[in-house]
Order: C-alpha cells, then structure tokens, then sequence
DNA sequence: CTGTATCCACAAAGATACTG
DNA sequence: CAGTATCTTTGTGGATACAG
C-alpha cells in the first residue's frame, strides 16, 4: 500500500506543477520568452487577449517558481526585463514538446470531435 | 503581418488542446488508462479525489476528442469498459515526459520558491 | 453499476480606475 | 512604464438525489 500511495503522492505533486506551468497565459509566456527577452509592455503585446493582470499575477507565479528573472532597471520611465532562466529554458523544451505534439495531432481531434458531434442520438 | 497571425492561430489551437488534455482530472485519467483497461467505478476508485460528475465529464471529453474507447457491454448489472486508444497511447507517451520533468524539477522548483519567500519584503 | 440532473459555493478572470 | 486595487462576472467543481 505505500507504494500506492507513494505514487499517489509523486503524481500529486507533479498535477501540482502541471496546474502551473500547464495554464494557458503560462506557456504562452514562456513561449514568448523562448524567443528573446521581452518588458512588461512588449509580452503584453505579444501575448494576444491577456490582461495586465493576469499578465501580472503569471509572472509572479513564474518568478516564484523560478522559471523567469524579473529584472528592473532604476531608471526613468522605468524599465523591466523579463527573461527565462536555465530551468525555465528546460521547460520550455518540454512544452515544445507538447506543442508539437498538439500540432501534430490536432487533426486526429478535429477528425475525432466531428465522428462523434456527427453521431446518430437515440 | 500573415506569419505573425498564423503562428497565434497555431498557438490558439495549441493552447485549446492543452486546456483539454492538460488538466489534471485528463491527466489522471490518462494516466490511470495507460497501466490498463479498467471500469467507471474502478477509475473513480484508483483516482484519488476525483467526483463521479467530474470523472463522468472527463471521460466524455477524453472520449469526444478520440484518446479514450468507451465500450458497453449488454449485461446486467451494466458493465462499461474504458481504454487508451492508439491516439491516446501516442498522448500518455508526451504526457509521461512532462510528468517525469515535472518529478525531476520538482526539488529545482521547490528550492525556488522557498527562496522567493523568503525574501526580505520592503 | 453507470451514469444524469440540480443546486450551491468558491475561486478565477475580465474591466476599470488609479499610483509610484 | 509597470504595475496595484477594487468590483463584477463567469466558470468550475463538489455534494446530493435520482434514474435506467
């Protein structure tokens, strides 16, 4: 039974990570910084339909996790750069990955969702 | 202006795909169907947590996008089998590998975040 | 056994306005 | 420019009861 429960407990932990870097406004930023080091306003920008706030709160999370190094510059106006870090560069392996697979299979779901929105309901 | 379009419209999809397969009651699932063919009532048994409103929907949705095989059988009591398709096994193969990142960084993220907290506030 | 239907609570997210 | 604060709306998920 521990074994079990220590699975149990190990895929916890990993749906726990999956919750964070798995959220949309997450891989699209780490999408972008994958690309090059971007400001606040420039992954605003970038990133279609997201708002400061999330924007905001996102990068925080993404901070906190050590996935991306906020730096501000003590100038005027002010300036931040944000930018993947090393752990953050091997995610974003990692979700490529999966975006590859999403891309690759998107018309084996399509194909799919229409066989079965198409089937006859009792 | 059309390749910047076209790469967000990539994204989008990608993204949809994600919000599907990436949440953790898919992943559970997945996960759970990967070691073998179980039942409804064996599925909600080997997920922890998981509601039966919950694991009914993401069954459905699994099912609709073509990664998992519904099959009933005629027989009293009802008896109804659930099973990884050949898309589906193709999925667990890239999930398994953004489960096994997240298990390996788990420490790297950890550490992170204890040191983030830890920070002097202002 | 395998679901569907309904209700409710809480949290996530958008819009908006304002600040250092 | 780079956020914070606040309000409102939406959605997601859990509990429960019931049906085929």
């Amino acid at each position: 039974m521990q074994v079990r429960d220590a699975e149990q407990a190990r895929l916890c932990h990993a749906r726990q990570i999956l919750d964070r870097v798995g959220d949309k406004w997450s891989i699209a930023v780490i999408h972008s910084l994958g690309k090059q080091t971007l400001r606040f306003t420039e992954l605003k920008r970038d990133i279609d339909g997201i708002s400061q706030r999330m924007l905001t709160a996102t990068l925080r999370t993404l901070e906190r996790d050590g996935l991306v190094r906020r730096t501000v510059h003590p100038v005027v106006p002010p300036r931040v750069d944000y930018v993947l870090t090393e752990l953050g560069l091997t995610l974003l392996g990692t979700v490529c990955t999966l975006m590859t697979w999403a891309v690759t299979h998107a018309d084996d779901i399509d194909e799919a969702r229409a066989a079965y929105d198409a089937r006859p309901v009792p």
